[in-house]
DNA sequence: TACGCCACGATTGGATCCAATCCAAGCGAA
DNA sequence: TTCGCTTGGATTGGATCCAATCGTGGCGTA
């Protein structure tokens, strides 16, 4: 073994196939493919302007994610969750994202509570859907974004990724009230996270997700037949 | 869009490239492979009679799986874990594997009880370090073996593997006593399951792995230079 | 002697080509 | 008409080949 051989560098990335991999990614979350759509290894290739090698690489990291299926010989599709797996993606969330708040806190700065503060009241002014989503997105991945961690972050990134197709079929669904007490957990968090206050963030986020999983709960319509 | 593109088929393997995944996953926890050690695509190749684009789709797999760290143009290597991201596995662990015992445990049977006993025992007699971490693992693996999850079960599964090979190394520095409480809570967990007790036992594994935690946190040396 | 540059070997990344597999349509028989 | 078999096209899986990149050793110069 020579010396070279021990001590891994940096991460570093610009690789065609990863390209692939977040384009891949990209297209999902936006519901370019949906869950159940089949995805074709040239198709994908001639998208990208790559050959079928990276793709195929693409499609294997994006199953160890979770977001594809793959079938030997056969092709690859876009996850596709019961309601009952999308609950299991939930109560995963509602444990991890406590902790990895956790770590974040502490690190978070004056100007991160500002855009926090400023995220939560858009959210609450919008009417548009999409928009929603998004601000929704960087609010809660923002309040993530100090923490140094290995694989905590990109875990809950990765369950994030996974419903994410879901998520506009069921935000839609949460009534006047139900939507004002998620703003109001909003800014409770960013009161809490202001005052240092972990333990409250903690159990804000956890309530948060866990109000969130309820609701979808009384909700199979929106995982029933073509989703 | 034809009527096969929906509605993804069950999986399957026997893949080349997934037996490579396995190979390689399986090399790592046996410490073939120890942390930090180069993994060059030719070799491995040759080792599982392939070619070197199915190595490359089974280092992109576990890559995303955390086991193995990617450079582009560079090459890959075995994860190599500090103190820090070790203690951040077993917090997650922490949070993770209450959840998925809970999952299981309703369905566990009585012949289960019986061989989760038959283990915690077994551990307790041997004195072989080797032969304790395989007992170990089965214990728990089993005891989450009923669960029905789409991605818990794998992803615990996935932070024992990251951090199997360092198990090793600081299950030796666990006194006397330490182990007699760690048999303890394993005897502790098996009684609670029989009698249907999942608060308990959840709360017993997870006591469990929060004092291996504790245990580690004060052996820095295992993680300095080359483990 | 020490530093920097250059060139070569080794290794990874990507593309094309060929084999294996699967799906579906079409044919034939009951 | 319906079921089962067969055959052909489409798609995936794998191997070989070529290009790009990186690390290293050697050379020259200050």
């Amino acid at each position: 073994m020579t010396p070279t051989d021990l001590q891994a560098p940096v991460a570093r990335d610009g690789n065609a196939s990863s390209r692939v991999a977040a384009g891949i990614r990209d297209a999902i979350a936006h519901g370019e493919y949906p869950p159940g759509s089949r995805l074709r290894q040239e198709e994908i290739a001639e998208r990208f302007g790559a050959s079928r090698v990276p793709v195929r690489e693409a499609l294997k990291a994006l199953e160890a994610e979770g977001l594809v299926t793959l079938v030997a010989n056969t092709g690859a599709w876009v996850s596709r969750l019961t309601l009952a797996e999308c609950e299991e993606v939930y109560q995963t969330r509602e444990r991890l994202e406590p902790l990895l708040l956790r770590h974040s806190a502490a690190h978070l700065e004056p100007a991160d509570f500002d855009r926090l503060e400023a995220l939560a009241t858009a959210m609450a002014a919008t009417d548009d859907v999409g928009e929603f989503l998004r601000l929704d997105r960087e609010f809660h991945m923002l309040s993530y974004s100090r923490a140094d961690t290995l694989m905590l972050g990109d875990l809950v990134e990765r369950l994030w990724n996974t419903t994410q197709p879901y998520r506009r079929a069921y935000t839609m669904l949460a009534d006047a009230d139900t939507r004002r007490i998620m703003h109001d957990e909003h800014h409770l968090m960013v009161v809490a996270l202001r005052e240092g206050d972990v333990e409250g963030a903690e159990r804000t986020i956890e309530g948060h997700i866990r109000r969130t999983r309820r609701l979808l709960s009384r909700h199979p319509e929106v995982f029933s037949a073509n989703g």
